[in-house]
DNA sequence: AGCACGCCGACT
DNA sequence: GTCGGCGTGCTC
């Protein structure tokens, strides 16, 4: 039994970044275990914290070590295995171990500290009066309750009433009151807990069931007193259905109140009772059992590959290059049946976006209750019952995006990452972690194997599985080249833009495009439309003095958007009202520019009177089931065109497609980001997979001002390899990843000029640290071990929300400790410049270089 | 992050 | 003379 626990408080900042010890009380000697959710004294406050460790003896004999209060949950939140995990990720990712395990929980373990009133034991009164009396020197004045006046009486009434009152619902119940209140504290007459309070309640439900034999009820209530006939009825109820019922059901079939059930316990005939529920979002919908699909050739051999590994329960990684409509869902579907079958858990890893209620069926349908849905949509109350089911040990399979790589199972025999290359998989807050990189280090813990699949791997994952190096990270590379339904892969047909224009076709619609929507249309076929941008225009100009609509707190041009009619900003949220004349020069030459999803929804209306058109984009997809809704009306053939951003590009899979048209393949081409080329090819292999994945064949028109960029060429022809031998060459000449590894540090700061000094302050100093542990270098070629920094420079969005943001890009290739490097300095700048306003974010492996 | 302790301006 | 400003430092 150990006395002493390592405890990591629940405050995220440098200072607070190390475990604090508590002494064990006796009354928790059992139940306290590494990983337990703690609510600690800590200086004057009470804190949440999360145990790490246990020890004998204090490393730090001569402080005074506390209690730890109270433990907060029965089974602990967290794992050994996640404690250790928390530790590697702040390391890596360089972030305080507290944000590292707040992560792996779901938002309603995030416990706050409440003051608690209770009107205390008469003994205590006035011992604070006693205390400050004593040290003025002054009589002793005790109180008793009848010197309260009639206010502070009705007070003291109501909270010895309820035992104990939250103060939030006392300075509500009381309000004006505060200063009674706190004299009552003051005089000792009420006094104060501090306890940790839980954001989500577990839900409870009500229930009733006999205390007695049913024959003795039976005779009880033959022999029930006539004039307390409803009583006598609900006793006859809850006899006649013999088990246990719920009060809510008494309360409506037999329409009494919870009084005439509330005397038949006080007369010892029931029992009322509290139960813990689950709340089940899936609760009222059916799912069909589905059984395993017989395999293709080539998904069996790479199931057989994947099962030899599970198997030997030893860790292992697989990259599933298979293209669009290959079938790779169903592979996963029966390697988790295998790790089940052997008492082990499965996590199923998608994008949020291509968490849709399709993708949920097909695992409800196939593993039934043993399925955990985790994603954002639902409410924290179903987030936290959905990973009690993980941890509590109901649920083997969580399926749910990102963060769903925390799932608390006790034997993990497999993680599938579905559409590995998603860059949502990289979390852009602090912890700015990778799913995969996570998984990975999962997998390891619990010698599970992991599978990344795609139809178009990430270029990092890819090289991986080619590279000769002997790096940690190395998967095993399983194709499947053929559609399983047998179905060919459409046509992709690219029209250059500026022959359009040369033509006088000034439209958004190139002409092929425009007779293929009308030749759907007229097939009753549907079509699919992408365009990556939402909004109605990207920017407001006035062609007369050139004045462009910007944001006030951030440099970005404002969009306009038509239903509101106003312009927003799309990275702070900023609104104003769209003007009708130029507010610089005064002239009506106001005009928008730039195409969004709004703007081609009027285009289509006109062009094809009659067309049914579903948008769907963040504008028109926050409600709740909103995104459900849309999708069904389009299945269900109420619409013949679905026109979205790149949410429509990923995971969809409806029969009657046989149309997909990129209004603009080069949108995000030009970005300044060095994935821009990865990035299209992605999005546009992933939606022209969207087209024939049935039985009739489908047709892809692409339209560009790049005909002959690599990308667009590449994804054309469905040829992955082609893409990915330039990609790589561009990569290895340019020295990018894979070929080395990033760090991007962003600064920000309300003052520019004392920003940029400060970025060039810390790129100096970086480069003077590596200079001395010998990491300096370029990154040549064929260097095995070389560190650079690049930078400062503007951040591709110089101002957000108020503060300008400068970076510095830190490149290096081996096994250097950069996320130290990194956070060192940063630590060192933040002591000399003592600037609260200063922020430096430290990203390791950035994903976006914004 | 909070909260207390500690050294310099505008007020009863 | 004091009340209070928020700079700095600590929390087992």
């Amino acid at each position: 039994m150990s006395r002493i626990a390592r405890v990591i408080v629940d405050v995220p900042s440098r200072g607070t970044d190390r475990p604090f010890d508590y002494l064990i009380p006796d009354s928790m000697q059992g139940w306290l275990e590494i990983g337990s959710r703690v609510g600690v004294p800590f200086g004057p406050r009470t804190l949440q914290g999360f145990v790490i460790g246990l020890a004998e003896q204090s490393e730090t004999p001569d402080i005074k070590l506390k209690p730890i209060k109270e433990l907060l949950d029965l089974v602990p939140p967290l794992s050994e295995d996640l404690i250790e995990l928390s530790a590697w990720m702040s390391a890596r990712y360089a972030c305080h171990r507290i944000t590292a395990l707040q992560a792996m929980l779901p938002s309603a373990l995030k416990g706050k500290a409440e003051r608690y009133i209770r009107v205390a034991d008469p003994s205590e009164w006035g011992e604070r009066e006693q205390d400050t009396a004593t040290a003025a020197d002054e009589p002793v004045l005790f109180e008793t309750v009848d010197e309260l006046d009639e206010a502070e009486a009705a007070i003291v009434a109501h909270i010895r009433k309820q035992q104990e009152v939250r103060m939030e619902h006392l300075s509500r119940k009381f309000a004006g009151q505060a200063d009674t209140i706190k004299r009552l504290l003051q005089r000792g007459v009420l006094s104060e807990t501090r306890s940790i309070r839980d954001k989500v309640q577990k839900k409870t439900v009500r229930t009733i069931s006999l205390r007695l034999p049913e024959d003795e009820i039976r005779t009880i209530i033959d022999e029930f007193p006539a004039r307390a006939s409803r009583q006598k009825e609900v006793l006859a109820f809850i006899a006649d259905i013999g088990g246990e019922v719920t009060m809510k059901q008494i309360l409506s079939v037999l329409g009494v109140t919870a009084s005439t059930v509330k005397s038949l316990a006080d007369k010892g005939y029931i029992a009322i009772q509290d139960t813990e529920v689950f709340r089940d979002p899936y609760k009222d919908r059916h799912f069909k059992p589905s059984q395993p699909f017989v395999l293709t050739d080539e998904q069996q051999m790479v199931y057989d590959s994947i099962v030899q590994r599970i198997d030997s329960r030893t860790e292992g990684e697989f990259l599933v290059h298979g293209i669009t409509g290959s079938g790779k869902t169903e592979v996963y579907l029966q390697s988790i049946q295998r790790v089940i079958e052997q008492g082990r858990q499965a996590i199923m890893l998608v994008p949020e976006i291509s968490l849709t209620p399709q993708m949920v069926e097909r695992f409800k349908s196939r593993f039934g209750d043993h399925v955990a849905v985790l994603h954002s949509r639902l409410s924290s109350g179903e987030r936290y019952d959905e990973w009690r089911k993980i941890r509590e040990g109901q649920a083997l399979v969580a399926i749910g995006a990102r963060s769903a790589i925390f799932a608390p199972f006790a034997h993990l025999g497999l993680i599938i990452m579905d559409e590995e290359h998603e860059t949502s998989y990289k979390q852009e807050e602090s912890p700015k972690y990778h799913a995969r990189d996570v998984a990975v280090h999962r997998a390891h813990q619990h010698q599970a194997v992991v599978i990344l699949g795609s139809a178009t791997p990430s270029l990092e994952s890819y090289h991986a599985s080619r590279s000769q190096s002997n790096d940690e990270f190395k998967p095993t590379l399983l194709e499947i080249h053929g559609r399983a339904l047998g179905s060919e892969l459409p046509a992709v047909h690219i029209v250059d833009m500026r022959e359009e224009l040369k033509e006088g076709n000034r439209s958004m619609f190139s002409r092929p495009l425009h007779e293929a929507i009308a030749d759907r249309l007229e097939k009753k076929q549907q079509t699919v439309l992408l365009l990556n941008r939402r909004g109605h225009s990207t920017f407001v100009m006035c062609r007369t003095c050139g004045y462009v609509a910007e944001c006030p707190n951030c440099d970005i041009s404002l969009t306009f958007h038509q239903r509101s009619n106003n312009l927003r900003c799309h990275y702070c949220g900023h609104a104003e009202p769209a003007p009708e004349v130029c507010p610089e020069c005064g002239s009506e030459h106001i005009r928008y520019f730039g195409t969004g999803t709004q703007r081609v929804e009027e285009e289509l209306a006109k062009l094809f009177p009659g067309i049914r058109v579903v948008r769907m984009d963040v504008d028109t997809t926050t409600q709740k089931g909103s995104h459900e809704k849309l999708l069904n009306t389009f299945r269900d053939r109420q619409a013949d065109l679905l026109l979205g951003t790149q949410m429509v590009a990923k995971g969809l899979d409806f029969p009657d497609v046989t149309l997909v048209g990129v209004i603009a393949a080069d949108s995000a081409l030009h970005l300044p980001d060095f994935r821009a080329g990865e990035k299209t090819f992605q999005l546009l292999t992933q939606v022209a997979g969207r087209a024939g994945r049935h039985h009739l064949p489908g047709e892809v028109i692409v339209q560009t001002y790049n005909p002959d960029h690599y990308s667009v060429v590449h994804a054309s022809r469905h040829d992955y390899a082609s893409f990915v031998r330039e990609e790589l060459k561009h990569r290895q000449g340019l020295g990018y990843p894979p070929y080395c590894r990033l760090a991007l540090i962003t600064f920000s700061h309300e003052k520019l000029p004392l920003l940029v000094r400060i970025a060039e302050n810390y790129v100096q100093m970086v480069k003077d640290q590596a200079q001395r542990l010998g990491w300096l270098g370029s990154l040549e070629r064929f260097s095995t071990e070389a560190l650079d920094v690049l930078g400062p420079v503007a951040s591709p969005i110089p101002r957000l929300k108020n503060r300008y943001r400068f970076q510095c890009m830190i490149k290096w290739r081996g096994d250097m400790d950069v996320a130290k490097l990194a956070e060192f300095v940063s630590q060192q700048l933040q002591d000399s410049t003592r600037d609260k306003e200063l922020l430096i974010s430290i990203d390791v492996d950035p994903q976006v270089m914004m």
